[in-house]
DNA sequence: TAAACCAGTTTGTACCGCAAACCAGTATGC
DNA sequence: GCATACTGGTTTGCGGTACAAACTGGTTTA
C-alpha cells in the first residue's frame, strides 16, 4: 500500500541504518553515543536488523573487553536505498516544498 | 532522538496526510479508494489524526446519505512540513543518493 | 573480597496497527 | 410492506513490538 519496509521504517532503526550507511562499520558504543538510544534498545534493534539480514554483527575482543562491530550488508543497503526512494515518492506526491 | 512525529510517521497516516496535503479537502470514500486502506483502518486513523488536531472532520449529508469530509488543519500542515524536513535530514545524513 | 563498572542481553509491560465483526440508516427485490 | 442487500462508517479483539528496567558475565578498582 505504501510499501514502506517496516523493519527500516521504525525511527530508531532508521537512524541506525542511516548511521551505518554513512560509515560502513561501527562498534556498539559508537552507535550508542551517536544514536542516543539506550543500550537495551540499541541491542534489540540491532538484533532485529540482523534477523532481517540487513546488518552483520561481529563479536570480537579488544584486549579482554568484548567488542561488537556492526555493518550494513548488501541487502541492507539495497533495502535502505529502496526505502529512501519510496519515502521521497510519498513526500513528493503532496506537492512540493 | 530522531524527533519524528509518531502520529504522522505511521505509514497509513503518512499516506492520508500526504493525500490531504495535495487536495486540501476530501471525503471518506475518496480517501478510501485512493489510500487502499480498509474502512476500519481509515476511520481509526482519521480518528487519531483528528485527536492530534491535525485534521478536521466534518459530517454532513449528501441527500439522505451521510458524507464525511476531511481536511488538514493549520497545525497539521505545519507538522507535516516539519516531518518532511526531519525525514529529509535523516535520509541525507547517510551520504547522498 | 567486595564493590563498582563495562558491554551488552533478557524480560515485562503497555501501547498500537490491523482485520473482522458490528451497526444505523437507505435503496431494492418479492 | 416486509426482508434482503448495500452504504458509510465505528467498535472490538488480537497479535506484534518498542521501550525501559532488571539482569548477566566478565573485569578493574578499593
Amino acid at each position: 500500500m505504501t510499501d514502506l519496509d517496516r523493519v527500516i521504517h521504525e525511527p530508531a532503526r532508521l537512524l541506525i541504518v542511516a548511521l551505518l550507511a554513512g560509515v560502513k562499520e561501527a562498534d556498539f558504543l559508537w552507535l550508542l553515543r551517536e544514536s542516543g538510544l539506550t543500550k537495551g534498545n540499541l541491542s534489540s534493534h540491532l538484533g532485529k536488523l540482523e534477523e532481517a539480514g540487513y546488518v552483520e554483527i561481529e563479536k570480537t575482543f579488544r584486549g579482554k573487553i568484548p567488542l561488537t562491530m556492526a555493518r550494513l550488508t548488501r541487502p541492507g543497503s539495497k533495502a535502505f536505498k529502496e526505502y529512501k526512494q519510496r519515502m521521497n515518492g510519498l513526500l513528493a506526491k503532496s506537492g512540493g516544498s
